[in-house]
DNA sequence: TGGTTTAACCAAATCGATTTGGCTGGTCAG
DNA sequence: CTGACCAGCCAAATCGATTTGGTTAAACCA
């Protein structure tokens, strides 16, 4: 049983310390030839690679991290409750996100771990093995957000958190922009009243749009309508807010609900208030995903190019982690709408006659 | 700059040391009390439990790690290429997999890292410090598992690894079963000469669906006629196929593709041939994904309980790193037919009489 | 009383790397 | 010839936990 110098176990990983022994030399000479640091000879240092690639070394990474206090890796969450960040289908904003930034973190050696917005989650973040976390659209005073920086880790955002003295450093989405194109495209096919659905919640693309809203009001001698549904709440909210609406304000003709669960759910509430969308009222969305591709009739929205904005975030964070001179701002692609029928000018199709 | 003892340092976070020593007890000690092992008097335990809490202290993950040799990470990976896979959005079977995955992993303790289907991703395969790893819809003698297995990782797949002599152990999807429904859905809306469009790859489902297809045919006396594109190829290499298929064979009536890609391919091969779906022939699926549906018409597919399939993976998996007395099989719960335009009967549309 | 058992605790080894702070012996300037 | 300097190498400390193999004193038994 016992395991005698010169009878090697089969089946153990070779360590760093076997690898000297092969090459006649330290572990300390072993250490710095592999990972080219120190002063070795440099036919010593090739001879030290060889040996170690032909013993089949590899270090062992938990050793590696514990020394060095890198983990190398990195976490993706959302705030937003499932509901709306998942639905049904578990398939939307932070799935789409997710799918590049693993592939974007592992390029730069990093393992991304998904973190699901759920309760359940909150106890364990403090025992996830992170170097950081990428957290999408973050509420002002975000618990998660909190709780990471506690541990001394580096967060960065995918949308500004708003009204913090000191936001994080965070990829801009230009939720401001992407509202006005949103409005003006609405405003273009005719709606003359548009009325703004947006969640309770203190999000950036909320308070970004909001203020836009409020200006494309202003100029264009509109009136403010503004309602909110709680985000925890749905498609099923976001259609009882939209119901209330109608009920105070049935001279709206057009719905701009950034949020896609809360869009649809106001057309449904449109229709079964018997309202044609987009003959009566149009309604779009930002967020192009499942959910406004497969609503009926199918919604305008705007394409993010979330791909990029992925890619960008996790850059961002791997300069904050190597070294704290990382940009705090990094700026997204413009974003691009995408006209679907639930805002088709209703020429044509109009219930009145000139 | 020194650290005398009785200055801690502001920053620092407390070590199992500092509770050992706050304590009055010996780290072993601590280690002992904060585990519930070893022989310690009650009053001390909980004593100090008391104190760690009141110093805030949480081990130290990579130092545990090291030492305990597991790191309470696992990877989810699938071998099909992202153009399968994900596609254009990059939202398909792994995502949403991994959606319910990372919810279920976390529930027992897991962090779930995403490995992407991309060949950078097989050199960073070893990097990564996972106790094992969930594989989706292996390749007999898959690369990535034969690499996982190498380093003595556990490794389960969805869907079973076919022809191996000692398969993984896996969460069962019942290719044959789910291709006998699409079959006979098929045959009860009217087709009686239906094709099959597989990968050409060794996997599972192409395997049980191709037998399932075979006996099928046998039965009814139907032409066996299967065709098979390459999966990197994507929605175009369904296209191409299908054309081949109809240019052999124009009686066709009928196509069950299992890979949407594939399935979305053919839809658009046929239209352009100026045939109809689902009037001339019909079109059905295995994966009901954003593809399926947003396709025109939208195709049938069947409801594989993903979810619940990928919760069975991550218990399966846990089993099998605590202790090696694993199930080696679990089944997933049946599918269900998803009827869509793309098999309606063509009742009233008929192109022929009685 | 002498010997065995047991509860309670601890010092030191251990995991496998990196890093600090040396120690050599040779070269070179003064 | 002496001291400074440097290339090349190594022993030991270090990271922060868990685990092994004790020691001590009290309890128990014959």
């Amino acid at each position: 049983m016992n395991d005698h110098k010169n009878a090697p176990s089969p089946a153990r990983r070779p360590t760093i310390a076997d690898v000297a022994e092969a090459a006649g030399v330290s572990r300390t000479t072993v250490s710095h030839a592999l990972n080219d640091r120190g002063q070795v000879d440099p036919r010593t240092r090739e001879r030290v690679k060889t040996i170690a690639a032909s013993l089949g070394y590899r270090p062992n990474l938990r050793a590696q991290r514990l020394r060095t206090g890198r983990s190398n890796c990195i976490a993706l969450l959302s705030s937003m409750p499932f509901a709306v960040a998942g639905g049904p289908s578990r398939l939307g904003f932070m799935m789409e996100i997710a799918a590049t930034a693993t592939e974007a973190a592992l390029k730069q050696g990093l393992a991304l771990v998904l973190v699901p917005p759920m309760q359940e989650a909150r106890g364990l973040l403090d025992e996830l093995d992170i170097d950081g976390a990428v957290i999408i659209e973050p509420v002002a005073n975000d618990p998660q957000v909190e709780q990471l920086q506690r541990r001394g880790l580096d967060v960065i955002s995918i949308g500004r958190q708003p009204a913090m003295s000191r936001a994080l450093p965070y990829v801009d989405l230009q939720g401001g922009a992407t509202g006005r194109m949103l409005l003006e495209h609405l405003r273009t096919q005719g709606a003359r009243r548009i009325a703004l659905l947006i969640g309770e919640q203190p999000r950036h693309s909320y308070v970004d749009v909001e203020q836009a809203y409020r200006d494309f009001c202003h100029e264009y001698r509109m009136d403010c309508l503004v309602a909110r549904a709680d985000e925890a709440g749905g498609e099923a909210a976001g259609a009882r807010a939209c119901q209330a609406l109608l009920q105070q304000h049935p001279e709206i003709d057009a719905i701009c609900a950034p949020v896609d669960a809360f869009a649809v759910g106001a057309v449904s509430a449109l229709q079964s208030l018997g309202i044609r969308v987009p003959d009566d009222v149009m309604v779009a969305t930002r967020y192009d995903g499942l959910r406004a591709r497969n609503c009926t009739p199918p919604l305008t929205a705007v394409d993010l190019h979330l791909e990029q904005v992925a890619s960008l975030a996790i850059e961002l964070l791997f300069e904050h982690i190597n070294g704290s001179n990382g940009r705090t701002l990094v700026r997204a692609p413009a974003a691009e709408l995408v006209a679907r029928e639930s805002t088709r000018s209703p020429v044509g199709s109009r219930s009145e006659g000139p």
